[in-house]
RNA sequence: GGGCCUGUAGCUCAAUUGGUUAGAGCAGAGCGCUCAUAACGCUUUGGUUGGGGGUUCGAGUCCCUCCGGGCCUACCA
């Protein structure tokens, strides 16, 4: 048994997350475990919510809120969402919990400690409407280049010329349009990640069998220009991690705090601290996942995320955890997702355009989503959710092939046999073939698992349930039933440990479906077939089923085109 | 501007890393079946692999160039 250590990248506390975030990162992160756990391996699955920083401080204010009861609320409902979509996260943190805190204090320390932190002075724009310092992107005026007049301090969306917030002509603040700002002189810890360098790119290097988007994004930082730049990690905001150096005070830091991106990857160790301590148990539990000193050698630990986290995951968090030099353990997999676009332009937060978390399961319970979301995750380039492909691939897949194979089977059976496992009768040659063909596409189905190879492996899970109808037609029960009902007795028989072996099989990807074909079978205590011959003779003569009701309903021409005018903007 | 990814059948995607005649699913067409959610099965029509050039005995795959789509570019997270 293998000891898999799982973490999705963590979504930002700042409103609901629609469907493009969810399939970059929780959602495979969740097939991924399921699949694990399936296989009998002991899995640890960390999610969290990231609640630091300057957009959590606007939106809290926005809804007049103090931003730790914002944070709270919001981590219930994106909480309540997760098991809606029947994310199996051992445990779903907050990034703004007490252990984060400490765990993020203490890393600072050791990178102070190992000489990895410096200290810079720097100048920031200061509001004083706002009263606070304002990150570049926050400041807006007239681009000096183009004439544009919303242009960003960071960059002129326009003419997408790198600016500097000095260079805007009339600035103001992005917040209350104030132009009552000032330069001000700060000071700011840095990683100094640059030392780490060749250290960094030596493991990069060595990770041949990472997705290119993985590496390739981590090449471009390591390599671009200058090479490898230091970074800020801390920030002049109220909302965050207290800057100390470990639980020492840190001169010149007070009032500031850890920048979210050096506390957000923290929170992944701060999280299963937090599902410790909520098991009450002690620091081995969490450390034995985390600390090669201390369990954790044999762990085998995968990232998933989406592209935008990708330099932050191969570069900033692997220098804090090689920097602190404790035995961490650094990650061993990072699969990266790509996006998923929205109807032929991109899912937006701000105009509302696409489907949301929570309108998702208002509509259709999560398999529907879960389906067609993984068996179209954007592994190799931005993929493109439309209503139309949606409604095929669903009613195709989930109601014909896999649902009607059900009510077929369990159908006829109740019909001519009642509603237990038929005895009777042998199988043959026809039986045997199957079986080789189940047994090949099996072996597939688990190296593509063991591959996070998503769609393939939902090809391929497919390929299984469209098995079980072929297999049918050929041995038409039917037909066989009126000269010999013994020998349409074993097709049955056989078909019904179809169903059941498909319902295991099928658990990662639909868990409720599967959830509720094991309670129709009356068989809960369902594992992972070692291999097809066995798990289809699983049900004996005489086990007791009860006919499910139809598996999926199927997404009508009508519902469609309601849900498509909709979702095309602005939700209400 | 720079870098990276990408372009294969009407649609969504494969192609053992340079190797026979580029394959699946959906959609379309035909046939079959009647257990089933008008479901299922079988057969089948679709491709000058974005255009052009080059390397090679051989190119979807490597090189050059042009065209299209996308992402990143370090203070949003």
């Amino acid at each position: 048994m293998a000891r898999i250590l799982i973490t999705s990248a963590i979504p930002y506390i700042n409103g609901i997350k629609h469907l493009g975030n969810l399939v970059g990162s929780q959602l495979p992160a969740d097939l991924y475990a399921r699949y694990m756990r399936g296989r009998g391996h002991e899995v640890m699955f960390i999610c969290a919510t990231d609640e630091h920083g300057t957009p959590a401080e606007l939106a809290a204010a926005k809804a007049g809120k103090p931003v730790a009861e914002y944070c709270a609320e919001m981590w219930q409902v994106q909480d309540e969402l997760g098991k809606g979509f029947r994310l199996s996260f051992d445990k779903f943190g907050r990034s703004s919990s007490p252990q984060n805190r400490a765990l993020t204090q203490y890393f600072a320390g050791r990178l102070a400690e190992n000489g990895l932190i410096g200290e810079v002075t720097e100048k920031q724009v200061y509001s004083h409407a706002d009263a606070r310092f304002l990150p570049d992107r926050y400041i807006e005026g007239t681009c000096p280049n183009c004439g544009y007049d919303k242009a960003r301090g960071d960059q002129c969306e326009n003419c997408t010329k790198q600016l500097d917030p000095t260079d805007l002509i009339e600035p103001r603040s992005a917040i209350s349009g104030s132009t009552d700002l000032e330069v001000r002189e700060t000071k700011h810890l840095y990683l100094r990640q640059s030392l780490l360098k060749d250290r960094l790119d030596a493991w990069i290097s060595s990770k041949t069998d990472w997705p290119i988007l993985t590496t390739s994004i981590a090449r471009k930082w390591l390599h671009d220009s200058d090479g490898l730049q230091d970074r800020g990690i801390t920030r002049d905001l109220d909302w965050g991690v207290p800057v100390k150096r470990g639980e020492e005070p840190w001169p010149g830091m007070e009032d500031k705090v850890f920048y979210v991106w050096f506390d957000a990857p923290i929170e992944y160790i701060a999280a299963t601290r937090e599902w410790a301590d909520a098991e009450a148990l002690g620091d081995e539990a969490w450390q034995r996942w985390w600390r090669n000193d201390k369990g954790a050698a044999d762990v085998r630990y995968v990232q998933f995320m989406g592209k935008d986290n990708v330099p932050f995951h191969t570069l900033s968090f692997p220098a804090t955890i090689i920097g602190a030099d404790d035995n961490w353990h650094l990650v061993d997999y990072i699969k990266s997702f790509n996006y998923l676009n929205y109807d032929g332009g991109q899912f937006s937060t701000s105009q509302g355009r696409g489907v949301f978390m929570d309108q998702a399961l208002e509509i259709l319970s999560a398999d529907y989503w879960r389906w067609w979301l993984l068996s179209h995750a954007p592994e190799n380039s931005d993929s493109e959710f439309t209503w139309e492909n949606f409604q095929a691939s669903v009613n195709k897949d989930l109601a014909d092939v896999l649902g009607n194979f059900v009510s077929r089977v369990t159908k006829f059976c109740r019909s001519k046999f009642g509603e237990a496992v038929p005895e009777d009768g042998t199988t043959g040659k026809r039986e045997t073939v199957l079986i080789g063909e189940l047994q090949r596409r099996l072996d597939a189905y688990q190296a593509h698992m063991e591959a996070i190879e998503i769609r393939k492996a939902a090809a391929e899970l497919r390929a299984i349930w469209a098995a079980g109808n072929e297999y049918l037609q050929d041995a038409a029960p039917w037909a066989v039933f009126k000269q010999d009902p013994a020998q349409a007795a074993a097709i049955i028989r056989l078909s019904l440990n179809l169903i059941r072996l498909y319902a295991v099989l099928s658990q990662p990807f639909i868990p409720d479906a599967s959830a509720r074909l094991l309670t129709a079978l009356g068989c809960e205590e369902a594992g992972w077939p070692d291999d097809i011959a066995t798990a289809v003779a699983a049900l004996p003569a005489g086990h007791g089923f009860a006919v499910p009701d139809n598996l999926f309903g199927k997404i009508t021409d009508e519902a469609r085109q309601d849900w498509q005018t909709r979702f095309s903007g602005t939700r209400t």
